[in-house]
DNA sequence: CATGAATGAGTTTTCATTCAT
DNA sequence: CATGAATGAAAACTCATTCAT
């Protein structure tokens, strides 16, 4: 009955579990016996792919890092690029609520302990940056509005994420999920846009 | 070597040391141990003004409930009224970050057990209501622009408030705290604006 | 609200909210705390009272002995002294099987620590000397059969006792309390009786 | 100095050290530490064999059925079959007195909690119930007399079982105790007996 | 590679007892 | 005489981790 698979394999199977443990249920479920449950094999045996709880935080960070990369390349267009990005955070928002969780709780940040902070910090960093870019880049082209604050943009934008997956979390939405996203973006844009154009 | 104090005392200090514990070093951390040491007392003395871990839980949240109940009233101006508050709530994330964190991260809402998601929920829709009425009210005195969409601006807003909790946690900010608190809402005001004024 | 009551007082009442916890709720739920609500005190003043749990304990036996000093005296016919004995005992029974559960299980006994099986084996020999002396006089007096083993049946009638009492803790009497007494004394009874009798 | 059981040979160990303790100090020195040190393992480990101490009450409910499951069948004389019974009963009162001592005590009773009573009440009955069959067939079939009250009867044979019992915990046996099984016997047999006979 | 038994350190909680008020 | 806060020790579990098989 016991299926054997590759240290390769299970690491991956308990990182993953791992993230929809803490996703889902919190850091206090996050034990080795129910990570060894939700893989399917015993408590034990969880030690024979990781050293230790640590490394197993540690690769659920490196996981995380992998399912986040998705920041668009390749269009032209930096308020395109924008759009494609701001979309489809709302959309894993909906979808695997659990990875967004993760990010914006405080939950493995604290895991990881002395260094979780850092770790997580960096892998935030990265959607500033990819935001921060695409609005300079939108700026020196003409395509927003001159007066716009950059930095107070990108928290702003950034926080929009986190008001729509805890809005969805709490039942907030007065709309269906797909038409908020929609509306979300709709709003963040005018808000961009030229003044001029709505003169 | 005793220190005799009430329990009406304890309780507030123990709620306070758990909104501290939870909020600078998380959950896993919560623990009765920690508590005591925090307070001054012995671990078993905690069950003496508290029934078990679950009420320090629900005091935790009366605890937050209080600290939030800071919307202003009595102002008449509805934007002047959203201006106080969300500045309130971004200088509370500069000078003690531990109450945000905590409302915006799961760790409680986890931690209270089935209904923790419910409390946690009724508490942040608190802020959403304010929010949605100081818009509305704007909105039917003409002091916004008429095609804002509200839904949209309220999780814009909340989000807001998240971003800058979030983006000061990481260390991201590009500028000092108090100018950033100010900036974000010059952004979030110019958007609210009706478009005429600068045209 | 708080009822002051002189020590003395007190000893009984505890003493006897102590034989209530044992013999219906068990050792278990024989706590300080306990008692203290039963008697409605706080715990921590049942030391005002006794030196230490174990003084309550021995408190109990000798309440216990008290209640259990109703071996008749004064009756001419031993037969007759029996009969009162063994029907007050089985009548004790139904009406407060707590005290009787309490003589024939172990709990107290092992409570009361190392002297516990000597201080209730005294209190039970009570019972079995008041039944030997009733039967060997009568059977001195030729009222019961010649050949009767007078230790068999010291241990049959004290026997009986139990028997019944634990047919009605389980509920397995298939006649009702009171004319189940009648009909065990008369078997008892008809045990004893000289054979002549019946020939 | 670990010695590694298979977790079947360990429940039956745990059980059996339950019943000894149990039976010789008493259900408050019934704890995981005290199974333990008496099992030779360490108090958590208990509990990768049992899921908690209910369940270990549970299994020495189990075994005691199973060490009572002595009711002699396949023999023809029914007063022969309640002779084997009774004999039977008396002797592992000699001999194993803790687990008898069990039975008649309320000490698992108790700790089962609120299903308790009826798991014990179960199993008394399975002798009362073994007693009155025997001596239904014999009334039937004229062994005994005819004027026997057979309810009283079972109470009075299931009781001397227990007045034996304490007895011979209470030092209070004048004979020695195989000796006085067997007058235990003839003292009931002659009680049973057809008075006729005798005449 | 997997299991299943064992462990040590920790967790929450209970409890007898002390003592300042 | 009574309370209410505090304590130390022990209870029942839990959990990461080790290791013989």
């Amino acid at each position: 009955m016991t299926t054997r698979k590759s240290t390769q394999e299970r690491r991956r199977e308990i990182a993953d579990a791992a993230i929809k443990i803490i996703g889902e249920r919190g850091l206090r479920e996050f034990t080795a016996a129910q990570l060894a449950r939700e893989v399917g094999i015993k408590d034990g045996t969880i030690f024979r792919h990781f050293k230790d709880m640590n490394e197993i935080k540690l690769a659920v960070l490196d996981r995380l890092q992998e399912l986040l990369e998705t920041a668009p390349r390749g269009i032209e267009d930096p308020l395109k690029r924008l759009e494609n990005f701001v979309l489809s955070r709302l959309h894993s928002v909906a979808v695997q609520p659990g990875i967004q969780s993760l990010i914006f709780s405080d939950q493995i940040s604290h895991a990881l302990g002395s260094e979780g902070p850092q770790h997580i910090a960096a892998l935030r960093n990265r959607g500033r940056d990819f935001i921060r870019l695409c609005l300079r880049e939108a700026a020196e082209k003409g395509l927003i509005r001159e007066d716009l604050d950059i930095e107070a943009a990108v928290l702003l934008i950034t926080g929009m994420v986190m008001g729509f997956l805890f809005a969805s979390k709490d039942g907030a939405l007065t709309e269906p999920v797909d038409e908020m996203e929609r509306r979300i973006w709709q709003t963040l844009r005018s808000m961009l846009e030229r003044k001029q154009v709505t003169a």
